[in-house]
DNA sequence: GACTTTAAGTCAGCCTTGTTGACTTTCCAA
DNA sequence: TTGGAAAGTCAACAAGGCTGACTTAAAGTC
């Protein structure tokens, strides 16, 4: 292995087993933090994680369907249904029958279900914000290039597919 | 709020709720990728995502003790005896006494569990290679910057001695 | 030497959240 | 009218978290 010219203009040292595995290990803790503000929360209310991704997702996407966001969330819709089961006894979620098609139903937040979904994601931003900060817009840039790149196509279509809709 | 200046020429647009929801959902959407890798394998081997992160501090630090492992991993005694338990039982990960202190149990990968470990790191690595080189070096070095800044203090600590030691 | 603390391990039991498989009801569309 | 899609349900199971209580062995302290 040469080590001289470096291609392009760049050294590939960025592409060594060991700064893999600092990025492995940074991705291993940074998402353990990531996850444990909202998490605190969630256990006062006696919710979890599930409960959290259900809802973010709703308040996203309003009216969008169980099928869609079974789609975006991985998951079967039996263990799907155990949490919306839930979220919709306790008043946070609504579903509502299809207008056009009549077997979707449309889920949507109620104003219990959009209050505590914005306690949760003001606890996750409150973090993500501190970081961006402190890390700058360029790094924030980068930061969000190598995370689309490592998501794949297929859940980088999802991704992509929120925004618009 | 006025727009104008752009304090330190830099505008602070990368910080709005809309560009941290984003940054919140491809965290989302990229781990599940960036373990998605490993659990295959993993199933196939009969073993979950607990068995992965103990094979990897093991293997990166051989010979740590039980406590410390229970330190970096975050969880308690309970739930990584039963992992460790079978990993030992199955001849993937040894434990020796320690030669200063006796009570402490020095963990340590056969050449079975290392063997598996290469695999295990090898698939997840793979992931992280593809993205890194579509990103690029800039990318990311930003993306290890807000990856450390979002993990807070203790867990860049416990990230940072890692390395050393 | 007696006492306390630490490291490790264990038993029992509980919870959340994932899985499969089977089956129903309702409704759309060809 | 019939086939398939959308939703929901029941049952059972597994992984991997958790708490609490308790044991054993070794180290450290007074």
């Amino acid at each position: 292995m040469a080590e001289s010219g470096s291609p392009q203009g760049e050294t590939l040292l960025f592409l060594t087993d060991e700064q893999l595995r600092k990025g492995i290990e940074a991705m291993f803790f940074a998402y353990r933090a990531f996850t444990s503000d909202p998490d605190r929360l969630l256990e006062e209310h006696g919710y979890g994680r599930a409960h959290h991704r259900a809802l973010h997702f709703i308040n996203r996407q309003p009216g969008l369907t169980v099928t869609t966001l079974l789609a975006v969330l991985g998951v079967t819709k039996q263990s799907l249904n155990r949490v919306l089961r839930t979220l919709i006894e306790d008043g946070l979620v609504e579903s509502r029958v299809g207008r056009r098609d009549k077997r979707e139903r449309r889920l949507h937040l109620t104003e219990k279900g959009a209050a505590l979904e914005r306690a949760l994601s003001e606890a996750q931003r409150g973090r993500m914000r501190a970081a961006y900060r402190a890390a700058g817009p360029q790094a924030v840039a980068g930061f969000r290039q190598v995370l689309e790149a490592m998501m794949g196509p297929d859940l980088h279509k999802l991704y992509q597919t929120m925004k618009e809709e």
